[in-house]
DNA sequence: TAGATTGTTAATCGATTAACAATC
DNA sequence: TAGATTGTTAATCGATTAACAATC
C-alpha cells in the first residue's frame, strides 16, 4: 500500500476499466499478463502495480477481481461520491456537463456559473446554471470541495480566488491561465496546448 | 540537444508561453529564475530543460528571448503549420473545432466528420463536416497526418482503422477505448477520466 | 510432478537535486 | 572588483527492468 508515482498512478483507471470489463464477462479472476496485453503494457510493470494495491493474487490462477476493483475504486477515489462545481458554460464547460464518464467516477457537477445572463437559470445535462457572482457563497454553503475551470483565460484567476474564498480545495483548470491560489489548494492542469505540443513533437520525432 | 524526457517535454510550451509574453513586454532576455517564478517551478530544473535546447545564455544576463521562442517552437511542433481531421463533431468535438488555441500552436483541422446525417455539410467554427464514410478518402487525398478522435467510445477503433487505411500517422483519442492499429501509428490518449481519477486521488491524499 | 504465475530482491536506467566552477 | 547567473559535474532519488525464488 506504498505511495504510487505519478506514471503508476495513470495506469490505475486503466486496469480499473479492464477489470470491471473481465468481471462482466463473468470471471472472478485476472492474471497480470492478460491484463498488460489487453493494454499494451508491460506485465512486469502491471505485477508491481497490483501488488502495491495490497490485494495478493495467488499462482496459476491471478489475482481476484472483486478484491483489485475495490481497492483500485478506492485508490483512484471512485469509490466515494464526490461533489463540484463547473465555471464557464461555454462549448468546453457544457461538454463536460455531459460527459458521461464523470457519474462512473463518481463525481457529481452539483451547480454550474456562467457570467451571461442568458445562460443562468438554464438547466444542462441536469445542471443548474447559476450567475457568476454567486460562486463564493454557493461553494461555501454546499461545501463543494472541487471546482472546474473552463472560463476564459483572463477571467481564471478572479474566479479561482472566488472559488477559494468559498473554501474550495482543488481547481481542476481548463484554461491556460497561472493561476495564484493558497497553497492548501490542488490545482490540476488540464492544458489541451500542452498535450498537442508534445504529441506534435512525437510525430516530429517519429519523422526522422 | 538532448531528447527531452516526457516530464521536461511537457513543460516547453509552459516556458514558452512565459516567453512569448516577456517578449511582447518589450524584453530581449530572460533569466532561468524568471522562469521559474513564473511557472512556481524549481530554478534548476528550467536552466537545465532551457540548457538542452540548444540556447545559449549568458552570466547576469540571461537567455536570448526570441532565440529561446524560436528553438522551444520548434520543439513543440509550433514551427511548422500541421493539419488535422476531427471525427465526431459532438458536444466535445465542436468545442476543440473552436478552440483557439490549436491555431497558435500551428494546428489546422481541415475536415470534420460525423455520422449524423444532418450535422455533415455544416461548416463549424471555419471547418467543413462530413459524412463518417468519407474519412478515409479524405485522409488520403488531403496528406493529414494527424487525426482527432471524439466519436462515441463503441465507434473509436471503426473510426480508427478508417484513419489509418486512409494514411494517418497519429491520432489524437479523446475516447476511453483501447485502439487497436499498426505500431507505427502513434496514440496518445486524452482520457478525462484518467485525470479525474488522478485529481481525486491527489484530493484524498491531502485529506489525511 | 510439472508448469505457470506471483512475489521479492537486485541491477539498471533516467531524472531530479545539489554543489561548485566558469564567466560576463 | 563583486555579484549574479550560467554551465557542468557529482550525488541522490525513484522508477523501470531483470532475475530468481516461492507457491499453488
Amino acid at each position: 500500500m506504498t505511495a504510487f508515482g505519478s506514471k503508476a498512478l495513470h495506469r490505475l483507471p486503466l486496469y480499473l476499466r479492464v477489470l470491471r470489463e473481465l468481471g462482466r464477462d463473468g470471471r472472478s479472476h485476472a492474471s497480470g499478463s492478460v491484463l498488460a496485453a489487453a493494454l499494451g503494457l508491460d506485465p512486469i510493470v502491471v505485477r508491481k502495480d497490483l501488488a502495491r494495491t495490497g490485494v495478493r493474487g495467488t499462482p496459476r490462477v491471478g489475482f481476484p477481481i472483486a478484491e483489485l476493483v475495490d481497492a483500485l475504486e478506492r485508490l483512484t477515489g471512485a469509490a466515494s461520491e464526490q461533489t463540484a462545481v463547473l465555471a464557464g458554460v461555454g462549448r468546453l464547460g457544457s461538454a463536460l456537463l455531459g460527459y458521461p464518464g464523470f457519474r462512473r467516477q463518481g463525481l457529481r457537477i452539483v451547480a454550474a456559473f456562467d457570467a451571461a445572463p442568458e445562460r443562468c437559470n438554464l438547466i444542462l445535462a441536469g445542471t443548474p446554471v447559476f450567475p457568476a457572482n454567486s460562486i463564493t457563497e454557493k461553494v461555501m454553503r454546499l461545501g463543494v470541495p472541487l471546482g472546474i475551470l473552463t472560463v476564459p483565460a483572463e477571467r481564471a484567476q478572479r474566479v479561482a480566488e472566488q472559488m477559494v474564498a468559498g473554501g474550495i480545495r482543488a481547481i481542476w483548470n481548463f484554461t491556460p491561465a497561472q493561476l495564484e491560489v493558497p497553497e492548501e489548494v490542488i490545482v490540476q492542469r488540464e492544458d489541451l496546448a500542452v498535450s498537442l505540443a508534445v504529441l506534435l513533437h512525437r510525430i516530429q520525432e517519429r519523422a526522422d
